[in-house]
DNA sequence: GGTTCCATACTCGGATATGGACTGTCCGAGTCGATGTGG
DNA sequence: CCACATCGACTCGGACAGTCCATATCCGAGTATGGAACC
């Protein structure tokens, strides 16, 4: 049930893979009936309580739709084609960039700098910027439908097994 | 000298910063003699021995050259046009890509699916691929010597000001 | 004076503690369905 | 047979520990310098 401890240190949040799968099984179940966490949990072999947590992220973001009681669940707040990886990363990993620059150029260096050369935005945080700016458009410009299918593409079983999967046969 | 603990957490390794910031200094410099660690921590305000520890890694990375004894210190191991924001990140944070797929989607979901669906690579590892192969390609597009001249553009003084910082007038 | 030797100061190199974030877990509040009872 | 109250089970919600990596630091090995001793 729980999974071994990675040998290799991940940099990403582990929550984000599970979150953008979860993602497209509730794209693929397609019902207006809401699915548990124990569910999700169970199709993955996630532990339960963990990925519990990230679905409360994923909530509190606006990208799912939470019903309580006992037949409740989540369910996603918006169409598939509105949801972007972006999104889901942000809502998992937090809004703030990858890249923080401290404004290390101003630090020492004696006072010989004028102070004009400073007017302009670091030229290394400019060029992590970029770099992360095209990793951010790539992300924005690839939603959850067009992973769906992109998936069904080379599986077209993958729906079925999904609904089955949660009892929705 | 040392840095308040961030409010906010860093999500890229504070390495990274201060390793772009010291080559484009050794880029300035462009002298045969090596500046020290001491000399490079005090020129931007910062710990010392945290920093010798990034000097390192960049040296086993081969981006820089140390050379020992009381006159040693480190110098560009090659040309700044020859040294992409790619190999610094590289260098610092470690060749494993941002985002690992687990391949949750082989995990439970009973044995409903055939073998044949997991042939291709997983959708959603494609997906956040693309996304991260985006941030390599701008960072590998993206040299010293290219944020040295950005630099410069905006701040002519730069070349003399790191020089002086370092007695090399 | 020139040469050799040595003590010294300074630098890189790696091994060693600490803090905070990600990971993982638990219990309480709320809700719906089931059940039993009375009309 | 039908309506209603009660009980119970299940789910979301947030608060609470554990583990691992980034952070931060220190000490040892090696080298060039400067000076003293010796020829």
């Amino acid at each position: 049930m729980s999974r071994l401890p990675s040998i290799e240190p991940v940099r990403m949040n582990q929550g984000v893979e599970w979150a953008v799968h979860v993602l497209l099984s509730l794209a693929w179940v397609d019902d207006d009936r809401p699915v548990s966490t124990a569910a999700l949990a169970a199709s993955y072999d996630l532990p339960q309580a963990y990925l519990h947590k990230q679905l409360q992220a994923l909530a509190r973001a606006g990208l799912l739709e939470s019903l309580p009681g006992v037949h409740g669940g989540f369910l996603l707040a918006r169409p598939a084609e509105k949801i972007t990886l972006m999104d889901v990363v942000t809502a998992i990993e937090g809004p703030e960039p990858a890249f923080k620059c401290t404004e290390i150029r101003k630090n020492g260096m004696g006072e010989n700098a004028p102070k004009s050369a400073f007017r302009r935005t670091c030229a290394v945080h400019g060029a992590m910027q970029r770099a992360e700016l095209r990793w951010r458009q790539s992300l924005a410009s690839q939603t959850i439908a067009d992973i769906k299918e992109e998936a069904e593409a080379h599986a077209p079983s993958a729906a079925r097994i999904a609904k089955q999967a949660y009892g929705r046969v």
